[in-house]
This record gives C-alpha cells, sequence and structure tokens, in this order.
RNA sequence: GCUCGGGUGGCGGAACUGGUAUACGCGUUCGACUUAAAAUCGAAUCCCGAAAGGGGUAUGGGUUCGAUUCCCAUCCCGAGCACCA
C-alpha cells in the first residue's frame, strides 16, 4: 500500500468536494434544517493562529454529522470587517482600508481553505461590501422610524404614536416641524443624543476607554501619551434598555452556558426598588421642590441621616448655576469640588480603594418623610449619576459606602433596631439589630452616635421586612416600587470614517430626513483621507460633498454589521430583502452557534436586541436568534502564554498543515481536552494524532471482503458508534476521538477486518478525518463521496456480550473480580463469588451481614 | 469585595444518576526489528513495599456498605462584575 501522503489526499479531495459541490445548501428542502454558525472572523493585519480554528473545527465536526444524519445543514462562513482595527491597520500602512481589508481576506482564506471545513462558500458576506450594508442601513432606518410601545410591549412604527399624539395632545398640530420631531426623537429606537466621550485635543480625536492610561497628572493616550479630556458630543444612541426585560428573560430559555447568561443577567443588571422623594428646604425656608431617591432598601428609611447627589445631578447644576433656586452658602466650594471631578478618569472615579470624597450643600437640607427630620445634603462622586435618580438617602448603619462616609465626615449614623408589626398575628416587633452593615462597637465609638436609633411606631405594616413591608412602608412615604436596571442606551455612533454611513440627512432648519429605501445604499465616499478631522468630527465631516448634501457624518460602530449577519447567509445573494421571506420562515434562526465568550456583553447582547427589534416587526420569526451556543476555550502558546504576535508564540496553522496533515490537526484539536476549555498547544502531543490516523490508514490494509465479522469487536465497534454520536452531540469531541482510539486499539489486534464494519468506522471517523477517510472509502471500491453518507445507527442487538466481568468487594474494598454471564441473580453470583480463593480468605468464617449488587457491575458483601 | 467555574500521575486529560480512580494520548524506561538511526511493534509506568498488604483525586472533618462525585469548614487557581444604593 502506498504511503501515507497527507498533502496529496488533502488537496486531492478538497478540490474534488469543490467539483461536486458537496457542501452546497438548497433553500428548500423536505430535510428538516439544522443551521450551525461560527462567529464570523475579523479579518486582523495578523492572521490566524492555530487557536482560531478550534471552534471552526468543532462547529465543522458536528455539522457534518449532522448533514450525515440527515439534516439540511446552513454552514456558511464570513467576515466582519468595519471598525477601528482595520482602520488602524490602513492607517498605519498607508494603504486605503478596503484594500488592507482585501488582503487580510486572502490571508485568513489561505489558512482557513486548507483545513477541509465544510462551509457552504457561495453564501459568503462580507460587512463591508455596500450590498450587505445596505441592508444594515435598511434596519437602521426601521430604528429611527420606531417606538416602544410600552402597552403592547413591542416596538411599533412611529407612526402610531404620532396619531396617539394628535389624538391626546391638542396642541400637536399647532407644533412646527422641528417641535414635532424633537418630541419623537424621544421616543425613537434609534435617536440622537448626546454623551461623554474621551477626547484628546492634540490628536483631534475620540478615544475608546481601553485606548487610554492613567497618570499622576491625568488621563493621557496610550499612543504618544497626549491629555484625554471629557467632551459632550452628539451620537445616535439605540434604546435597548426597553428591550431590558426581555433580554433579560428570554435568557431562560436559552440552551446557553449558566455562566454566560450569568455575565448577560449581570450585565443587564436589574434591581427593584422604591423611588422616594425627599423635601428640600433652604436655611431661610425657601423649597425649591423634591428630590427623588432609589434604595432597594426603603424598610432602613428611618435609619436615613444624610442625603448624597451625584455631582452630574440636574439639581446640582441648578443650584449653582448663579443660585437659580436658592442660595447656597458655599457654592465656590462645590463648583471645585465638581470641577475635580470632572477631571477624573472612570478609572479613577471607580476604584474603590481610594478614599470617598464629597462636599456638604451648605444652606440647604432634605427632610426625611419617615420622620420628618432635617438632614443634611452632600455631593460626593461615590453616586453615580445615571443609575436610579443619582441621588441616594444615606443609612450609614446599613450601607458599607454610607458608613464609610458618614465615619469620614462625622455624619450621624442610626441604626433601624426594630419595626413593630400589626398583622393578624396580633402585635408583634422584629428586631433589626442583626442586619446592621455596621457593628454595634464602631458605632458606639462614635462621637455623633445618637443613641439605640428610630423605632418605627405607626403600627400598621404588616408581614416581615420583605418585599410586602418594603411596599407598606413606600407607600407610607407617598413613593413607588420601580425596577431599575444597570444596562445602558448603547451608543450607536463613531466619529471615524470605516463604518457603515448612517443614512440620515440634516435639513437646515435642524429637522432630519431620513434616507428613502431606493437611495440606499449610502455609500461611503472614497476619499483621499480619512485621517481624523482633529475637531473630533468624523473624517466625513472633511468631505465637501458630503456636508453639502446635509448627511450624517458619523458612522456605525463595528458591532452593526455583526448583529445581523446571521440573516443574510439564509439568502445572501437577494437584491429585493435582506432575506427572502420564505429562507426566513424554512431557517428561522441559528440552531448551534460556536465561538467566543468574549463577546458574552457585546456581540451576543447587541444580536439578540437587534434580532427582537425585527421580530416586534414581524421581519423575522423566532424571538431568540441563537438556540444553542458553544464557547471553544483558547489554545495558549506551548508556554502557557496566550498566543500572540507580541509573545512570539503563535503557530500557524498552515504550517501545521504541511508538516502533519489538515486531517491530524483536526483530530489533535479536538483531542487535546474538553472543547470549553483552555489549555496549551503541545508540539510533542500532536505526534499521537498523526499516530492514530497512520494506524488507520495502515489497517485499512486488513479490510477483507470474505473476514467474518468478530463479535466481540463489532459490539465494541456499536458501542463506539453510540458513544461518537452522543459526544459530538454535546461537544464532547475528546471523549469521542478517545473512544475511536480504543476501537482502534481492538482492531489491530485482529488479523482481518471485516469490510462492512471497517466502513462504519470511516462514517464516523468522517467528521474528524475527512480527507483521509475520503481516501480509502474510494480506495475500497466507492463511487459516492463519504461526507455525504448517511450516518450509521448502533444497533443495540450487536452490542450484547454474554460475559461481563464484575468487582467483587469486601467491606467496600476490591478483593477479587469475577466473570460471568450476564444478567446473573445476586444469589446467583454470591455463591459464584464466595468460591473464589481471593474472597474465601477474607471472609474466613466471619458471618456476612449484608449484600449489595449492582446488576452486571460490582458486588459488595460486608462482614463483620 | 461579590458571583460563577475549577483543583485527579511527570504532562493534556477520563470516570454515567454515589459503584473497580487514573480510560485515551504524550513523555519516560526496557526489549524486538536494524550495520545504525528514524519509523513501527511488545512490555512497564500514582506512591510505599520483595511480597502480602497499605496509602492515595487541594486540606481537615461528616454522611454511606461504598465518596473524585453529596454535606460543612479552610486553602489555592481561573473567569465575570465591580461604589449599581
Amino acid at each position: 500500500m502506498r504511503e501515507y501522503d497527507h498533502l496529496e489526499i488533502e488537496k486531492k479531495w478538497q478540490s474534488t468536494w469543490v467539483k461536486k459541490k458537496a457542501y452546497f445548501t438548497p433553500n428548500s428542502s423536505k430535510k428538516k434544517k439544522h443551521y450551525v454558525l461560527d462567529m464570523f472572523p475579523y479579518p486582523s493585519g495578523t492572521g490566524l493562529h492555530v487557536g482560531h480554528p478550534k471552534g471552526y473545527i468543532g462547529s465543522d465536526v458536528y455539522a457534518r454529522m449532522k448533514r450525515m444524519q440527515g439534516f439540511n445543514v446552513l454552514h456558511p462562513m464570513g467576515y466582519d470587517a468595519f471598525g477601528l482595527p482595520a482602520e488602524q491597520y490602513a492607517l498605519e500602512h498607508h494603504i486605503h482600508p478596503r484594500k488592507a481589508v482585501e488582503e487580510n481576506i486572502k490571508t485568513f482564506e489561505s489558512q482557513l481553505m486548507i483545513i477541509g471545513l465544510s462551509y457552504d462558500w457561495s453564501r459568503k458576506v462580507n460587512t463591508t461590501d455596500p450590498a450587505f450594508y445596505k441592508w444594515t442601513q435598511w434596519m437602521f432606518l426601521k430604528m429611527y422610524g420606531s417606538w416602544y410601545n410600552k402597552k403592547t410591549d413591542k416596538a411599533e412604527p412611529i407612526e402610531t404614536l404620532v396619531k396617539k399624539f394628535e389624538k391626546e395632545d391638542s396642541t400637536w398640530k399647532m407644533k412646527s416641524e422641528k417641535e414635532k420631531q424633537d418630541e419623537l426623537m424621544k421616543y425613537r429606537i434609534a435617536y440622537e443624543g448626546y454623551s461623554e466621550v474621551n477626547w484628546s485635543p492634540i490628536l483631534g480625536t475620540v478615544l475608546a476607554n481601553d485606548e487610554i492610561v492613567d497618570t499622576p497628572k491625568g488621563p493621557v493616550s496610550e499612543r504618544g501619551g497626549y491629555p484625554v479630556v471629557k467632551k459632550q458630543m452628539r451620537q445616535w444612541f439605540l434604546r435597548t434598555t426597553e428591550y431590558a426585560d426581555r433580554l433579560l428573560t428570554g435568557l431562560d430559555k436559552l440552551n446557553w452556558s449558566e455562566h454566560l447568561k450569568e455575565i448577560q443577567r449581570n450585565w443587564i443588571g436589574k434591581s427593584d426598588g422604591s423611588e422616594i422623594e425627599f423635601q428640600i428646604v433652604f436655611d431661610h425656608g425657601q423649597k425649591p421642590g423634591r428630590i427623588p431617591v432609589f434604595t432597594t432598601r426603603p424598610d432602613t428609611l428611618f435609619g436615613a441621616t444624610y442625603m448624597v447627589l451625584a455631582p452630574e445631578h440636574p439639581w446640582v447644576t441648578l443650584a449653582v448655576d448663579n443660585n437659580h433656586i436658592g442660595v447656597l452658602d458655599n457654592r465656590e466650594e462645590v463648583l471645585r469640588y465638581i470641577a475635580v471631578v470632572k477631571n477624573k478618569t472612570e478609572a479613577e472615579r471607580t476604584d474603590d480603594k481610594k478614599e470617598k470624597t464629597g462636599v456638604e450643600l451648605k444652606g440647604v437640607k432634605a427632610i426625611n418623610p419617615a420622620n420628618g427630620e432635617k438632614i443634611p445634603l452632600f455631593v460626593a462622586d461615590y453616586v453615580l449619576a445615571h443609575y436610579g435618580t443619582g441621588a441616594i438617602m444615606a443609612v450609614p448603619a446599613h450601607d458599607e459606602r454610607d458608613f464609610e462616609f458618614a465615619k469620614k465626615y462625622n455624619l450621624p449614623i442610626k441604626k433601624v433596631i426594630e419595626i413593630n408589626f400589626n398583622d393578624e398575628k396580633g402585635l408583634r416587633t422584629i428586631p433589626y439589630g442583626k442586619r446592621s452593615m455596621a457593628p454595634q462597637e464602631l458605632i458606639l465609638e462614635y462621637d455623633h452616635y445618637e443613641g439605640d436609633g428610630y423605632l418605627i411606631h405607626s403600627g400598621e405594616f404588616t408581614g416581615m421586612p420583605t418585599d410586602k413591608a418594603k411596599k407598606k412602608i413606600t407607600e407610607f412615604v407617598g413613593g413607588k416600587i420601580v425596577t431599575k436596571y444597570k444596562m445602558r442606551d448603547a451608543v450607536f455612533a463613531r466619529q471615524r470614517y470605516w463604518g457603515e454611513p448612517i443614512p440620515l440627512r440634516h435639513n437646515k432648519d435642524g429637522t432630519i430626513t431620513p434616507l428613502r429605501d431606493r437611495e440606499l445604499p449610502l455609500k461611503l465616499p472614497e476619499v483621499k483621507s480619512y485621517q481624523p478631522t482633529g475637531t473630533g468630527e468624523s473624517p466625513l465631516a472633511a468631505v465637501k460633498s458630503w456636508v453639502k448634501q446635509g448627511l450624517e457624518t458619523n458612522t456605525m460602530p463595528g458591532w452593526a454589521g455583526s448583529s445581523w449577519y446571521f440573516l443574510r447567509y439564509m439568502d445572501a445573494h437577494n437584491k429585493k430583502a435582506f432575506a427572502d421571506r420564505k429562507a426566513i420562515n424554512y431557517w428561522r434562526n441559528v440552531d448551534m452557534y460556536v465561538g467566543g465568550a468574549e463577546h458574552a456583553t457585546g456581540h451576543l447582547l447587541y444580536s439578540r436586541f437587534w434580532h427582537m427589534f425585527l421580530k416586534d416587526l414581524d421581519l423575522v420569526v423566532t424571538d431568540e436568534p441563537f438556540q444553542t451556543l458553544k464557547n471553544q476555550g483558547l489554545i495558549l502558546g506551548t508556554d502557557n502564554r496566550k498566543m500572540s504576535k507580541r509573545w512570539g508564540n503563535t503557530i500557524d496553522p498552515r504550517d501545521v498543515v504541511r508538516n502533519y496533515g489538515a486531517d491530524t490537526l483536526r483530530v489533535y484539536e479536538m483531542f487535546m481536552g474538553p472543547f470549553e476549555g483552555s489549555m496549551p498547544w503541545s508540539t510533542d502531543n500532536i505526534i499521537g494524532s498523526r499516530r492514530f490516523i497512520e494506524r488507520v490508514w495502515r489497517l485499512s490494509e486488513r479490510v477483507n471482503r470474505k473476514a467474518k465479522q468478530d463479535k466481540k469487536f463489532t459490539a465494541t465497534l456499536h458501542k463506539t458508534i453510540r458513544k461518537v454520536s452522543e459526544d459530538i452531540e454535546s461537544f464532547a469531541f475528546n471523549t469521542a476521538v478517545s473512544a475511536m482510539m480504543i476501537l482502534v486499539n481492538e482492531m489491530d489486534k485482529l488479523d482481518k477486518i471485516s469490510k462492512s464494519d471497517f466502513e462504519l468506522f470511516l462514517k464516523i471517523l468522517s467528521p474528524f478525518a475527512p480527507h483521509m477517510t475520503e481516501e480509502l472509502w474510494s480506495n475500497l471500491g466507492h463511487k459516492s463521496l463519504l461526507v455525504q453518507e448517511s450516518w450509521p445507527r448502533a444497533d443495540k442487538n450487536k452490542m450484547l456480550e454474554e460475559e461481563v466481568t464484575i468487582a467483587v468487594q469486601i467491606n467496600g474494598k476490591v478483593r477479587s473480580e469475577a466473570h460471568i454471564v450476564k444478567g446473573l441473580s445476586q444469589d446467583e453470583i454470591v455463591s459464584i463469588a464466595r468460591g473464589l480463593p481471593d474472597v474465601e480468605k477474607w471472609i474466613m468464617n466471619r458471618e456476612i451481614k449484608k449484600i449489595i449488587y449492582i446488576k452486571d457491575k460490582l458486588l459488595n458483601l460486608v462482614v463483620a
């Protein structure tokens, strides 16, 4: 037999598969559909290392089995190529981003094509292709033209809101077009607003949080060390917060790892609490209104001894701004504090090791609505402006942060000791002391400590200080129960060149006109310079023809295209729609999605939001885009560090394929360890996978048409078929490979191998090593393609073995084993076991007190 | 700090619902083949012990006829969140 020449074999079959369109997927079929998707790559300048294809190989093995099992499998690939890295690469190498992307894709494909992945390449997408981003823009316009109706709990066309206003608001018709638009902007799913960005005046560009480093002098840019300040800029947003609850509850139905769901739950950050208003009073008697606070512990309201506002709180701004609403005794001091806070970075502000700072607003007090007590008012940056109401009631006895602050500024600490409840069981007292955050001793040390705390005497609260009591006390002070989320609306604009243009026109009167469908795609203009403008605006603002037309100069963020690309694969070349309705109805959603866990709070959340929005508009048919999700672990360098150019520990898949073959690479990456785990690449260990492949190659010589099936081997074979099928289904590829290795070891003991048995084995090995098995299949005389054969069924009747080995234990220790005929009764086993010399020795004449028998597995005799 | 994972030979890792711990692979040692090497094949490989036997799944305890698996406490590693009131 010929030597195993992986280069020749792999080249041959890869071209044959292309010629015979082996992986072409039709859009209509009587077969059941199955959509297996990889997260499409960002074609970076550095190319792929062996870690990247791990996920692709896993999903490929799975897709291949599903295909052989008779499913119509959609398994496509494409490129996500808009965004900052491509733009920076282009700037550094002085080529146009489009050129850079083209080159990078070429590199990627030279690395991907040789691995033997079964993609239907005819469906390839590229987010930077105008034929693709036309639909990204189209969907954006749908969001611009929609609002979230809380009553129906879904997005609806903005026209229904206009009708509502016309009906309910008599002044609506009198309003100018601009006024109407401004009002509607507050409701649109895609809306224009302002937000703070990191601005580098010298670089003339906006920086992302991770492009900034902190120094003692303040924040500077990572590259060049130029100062960075905060700047308010016009932005586009997506109203993702309207979907917070659906994004949260939808998780329950998804077959994702608990770990990943937990990350998303955390990010959404739901918390139930109360909003309670505190009356504000100036010392000279003026009452400028009430300020609401958000708290999850309204039951500690009686322990609130001061109130804190975030430095950005609108009321603070009003109070210091020429004393509009009253006279602060220390306006200058407060202004200074706000200025200091403003120059801190996010990292500085959230570093919990640093001491809390703040300034009292002198000359003004808040009134605790529970007991009418006047309490001081502070501005402090440990209160976040964007969460809750941007104001808190501080309960130092029951909150660590408040406690720390109170200690520093000598503020009273009052413990809520007990609450008197009056319910059907009569008047009861619930001691509260145990719930205190601050230890009793610490409080007593304190000068301002005012005794035993406050007693709630109202006697009208019922139930425990749980949800019910929280509700009661909230109602008692006229507050309301509310739900808050940590999640914030997504900023949907970048001041960069390399992104989808936002298809809107700004008119001279300040109104906005969305582009009409037939004006799409709005193509990126060809420009000589796509360098930052220096004003913080997008490079598009420097394109005269662009600005003349009043076109929006911001572009979309990198995640726009990736939020829906999987829908385009369903009907990748459609010119009339992002996908034909029939294709959407057939493919529905992704059944198996494979990719890295690092996208937990980015892509995976945005896509879910995007999909829910499309569902509201009836453009897709499922609630969720990705039913099952598997996250592949990293492959580390041989030095146990993350593979990266920086460490010089990357391994190019092309080298591995050249030296060992694609089949070996595939088997090795699947065999290394659990799919979701991270482990180092080993140049030693890969040889094991190569040996396995070669062994199968050599064993094929022993295949004999006339050879009879070996009963024991056939039984192992069918057990292996079952195990491999189950393992691929659950992405336990490492144990699937291991089971096949055991089978091959068994096979090696046979002089002649039955052809039918060997063929069954080739079929289950095919998803892992498609090239070599295809070659052997054709060597056996088949004209058909193995990759299009059907998946074998494990035959239970052939698995039966008459003999089994059971362990015999005395007092829980294995002392012997017995070879018995399957299915014997306990009594029969015991008498056989007693006859064994090893057993007899241990029992001697002692009495058997107890017998435990696990059928066909183990016998345990308990003796005195 | 909080939350979620995890800790098994020299190494990557197996072990179903509590039922023979260390499957499979790498490495190492010895042997066969060879002038020699590579490749291949065979044997051994958790620790102590000549053996009988004993110990052993991060550590200490518990439940059980029996625990890597369940419970309690402690230590360590990884990931996510991080002043979210």
